[in-house]
DNA sequence: TCATCACATTTGTGATCACAAAATAGAGTT
DNA sequence: AACTCTATTTTGTGATCACAAATGTGATGA
């Protein structure tokens, strides 16, 4: 009789000089990212150095990493689960990224060139035609990609890594709504951002950052989350 | 002769369930918090292992946590490292915390109870008398109480972890002003803070905690900072 | 005085092992 | 059939060791 329960993860690319723990952290972020790993499911060590094909040790060390950004709970037994979401915290987290990102957003604003505008028009209109193409794991991608450039344009980009651990919480609860794990990312108001970017309005930017949010991820969200709830009532 | 250089970490109490590996988190965090450590200090695995008294792997886990919430700096030579400050990174980081810690306030004011602002306020008080008496280790320690028992009002603290982190760049830093290091915590608007919690005005309570972060760490932390440059030129 | 090269040391990394606690399975009893 | 207790397995934890890369040291040369 097999295992009762084998993960598997995504393949994802391993320079030569990456870490056995960096590869370890990358293949189990980039599951939680896309949603791959379902909430509550447990993660052991031992099973995952397998799955991953290197030794416990690095896995710890992965799993702590993860753990402290919040994409990983320790329980009081000390196993570790993708954490559960509730409503409750679904709204806290996409308030908090409404927050953060338009927070970021703004700061960015003054280092924002013509020619980064146009850089990320061009992700926004590869988006576009991946999601016609109905290639929704490269326009997922390159969702990411439009967000992480457009905040990573502060030269000292301290919100990066909150608003990355805010996507890293919320990715995985997208999955229970099986056929939106992919499409939330993609429903977008990206064409409103270039707009306040290239007027410098930072009003206009905040506004647009928050409603790509609220009517992307919050909507398929709370979607997913009156059905789960439905289902379990 | 000695080691170049022996880091000393403060004692921190160790209940007798925690692992090794949280035992090393927690005294490396209080020391980073209170300022302890300067900015720029490389930390050794081995180095740490024996000032905790404990082997290498726990150690390592615990750097692995902090580096996550960029309390530490993994370098491209793997070296790790207590960040350096800036200006830019400074007013980053106080314009950071303004943003997330007034939206967990806001956030938590619904939850508010009157018995809890009595809490709160008991707490301000504490400070004051802790203050005036001279002890500086109690008043930015029951400092730190205050502003985690407020965000934590919120049954779902998203926003805590993302705070503490900020606070936890922000430490070390202050330290490199010798005399400020522990006075920055105790310059505060915690009256102001409490007045809006009673009257449950969310406008007046984002002022408050905005001007107790500006007026206490960014003031200092800017002359602080001016100091240094002044040096360095 | 400065640069270069060889050697010793330090340091991060990861696999392995031993141990204890927790979870699981199974037998026995009521 | 439900419960309890015991034995087995699984699992997290942490120390140790081997290895390779990085660092530091010192002698030799221009």
């Amino acid at each position: 009789m097999p295992k009762p329960e084998a993960l598997s993860l995504p393949e994802v690319p391993r320079p030569n000089d990456v870490t056995s723990q960096e590869y370890a952290y990358r293949r189990l972020r980039h599951a939680l990212m896309i949603g791959a790993i379902s909430p509550g499911r447990a993660l052991t060590i031992r099973g995952l150095a397998e799955t991953v094909g290197v030794s416990p040790t690095p896995v710890r060390e992965a799993l702590r990493r993860l753990s402290s950004e919040n994409a990983l709970k320790v329980l009081e037994n000390r196993r570790i689960i993708v954490p559960e979401m509730t409503t409750q915290r679904f709204e806290e987290l996409i308030a908090m990224r409404c927050c953060v990102e338009a927070h970021a957003a703004e700061r960015a604003l003054p280092y924002m060139s013509d020619m980064k505008i146009n850089e990320l028009e061009m992700i926004d209109a590869r988006i576009d035609s991946a999601f016609d193409a109905g290639d929704l794991e490269a326009s997922t991608s390159l969702n990411r990609r439009f967000h992480t450039e457009l905040h990573a344009t502060n030269p000292v980009p301290v919100a990066l890594p909150m608003i990355e651990s805010l996507w890293l919480q919320l990715g995985p609860f997208l999955r229970v709504a099986a056929g939106y794990a992919q499409e939330y990312y993609t429903i977008d108001r990206h064409k409103e951002i270039i707009a306040a970017l290239r007027k410098r309005d930072s009003i206009a930017l905040a506004i647009a950052i928050e409603s790509d949010i609220r009517d992307g991820v919050g909507r398929l969200g709370r979607t997913a989350l009156r059905k789960i709830l439905g289902e379990a009532a």
